[in-house]
DNA sequence: TCCAATAGTTCGGAAGATTCGAACTATTGA
DNA sequence: TCAATAGTTCGAATCTTCCGAACTATTGGA
């Protein structure tokens, strides 16, 4: 019983940068994220299930790609058996021009630290001595 | 007993992206920042209890101003018996270049969306129909 | 046609994060 | 020394996120 709603993705003009920021606010958003841009626009699911050092659980990705989806990130629709994801980069490009190549490449100088390989998860909120 | 401790800032090479879109994702926070920003780069706490519609409390605020803190986006310093918050804005830009001035630059265009004054609070993740 | 395999979603509870009032700490000026 | 001001910390209610288990949907055979 209420199994499966036809996936919502968000028109142009309802997306926000809040959402947006909050769904590239994780390191395996956005390794997924950055994923299907590189690989011409087009990945299916559980060909990300290693994004991550250690593989993340189906149930969890699925959880990632929506919100993506939801912040008007990606598009995502049925082929097959499988799942077909696109970035709707164009778009955001035109409604904020500058944010998503200006966060990608942020990510990338990060990646290129040397001393900064590791994606700590979970915000360091601890007590500082 | 261990109350107040000495006001932790990361160094420049210790902010990562992640640490600072979570910061920006929050409505409230992003306004802080922008109006740290605005107003000469120095602000007090309290001067900021309206920056929303509904004015926010001052434990909440002190928290907001905490992440900005720890995201390496501000500095704080006590003065006398307030405190004066700057941004680190040259810093950042020149570890991430451009980065901050897309995001506030998508910010200002999303206010000015006629239909979207509103800074709605919690991201829509409810049902839909 | 029925079935097994594959791909992804939903549910639900545990673990983590956020919010905000109340109590606390720190600094200053009278 | 004290009251006033400014901000922090604590703790409990609330909201989010993570992930295993059970479920739905689609397809390519027997």
């Amino acid at each position: 019983m209420g199994g499966m709603r036809p996936l919502f993705h968000p028109s142009i003009d309802e997306v926000t940068v809040e959402a947006i920021l909050h769904a590239l606010a994780d390191p395996v958003r956005v390794a997924i994220y950055a994923e299907i841009i590189r690989s011409g626009c087009s990945r299916s699911c559980s060909s990300l299930l290693n994004v991550s050092e250690k593989a993340v659980p189906k149930s969890t990705l699925s959880q990632h790609f929506k919100v993506l989806r939801e912040a008007g990130l990606i598009r995502s629709e049925r082929h097959g058996v499988e799942m077909q994801n696109s970035s709707r980069c164009a778009e955001i490009e035109r409604r904020f021009p500058g944010l998503i190549p200006a966060i990608l490449s942020a990510h990338k100088t990060q990646q290129g630290t040397g001393s900064w390989g590791g994606k700590r998860k979970r915000r360091a909120q601890a007590a500082r001595s």
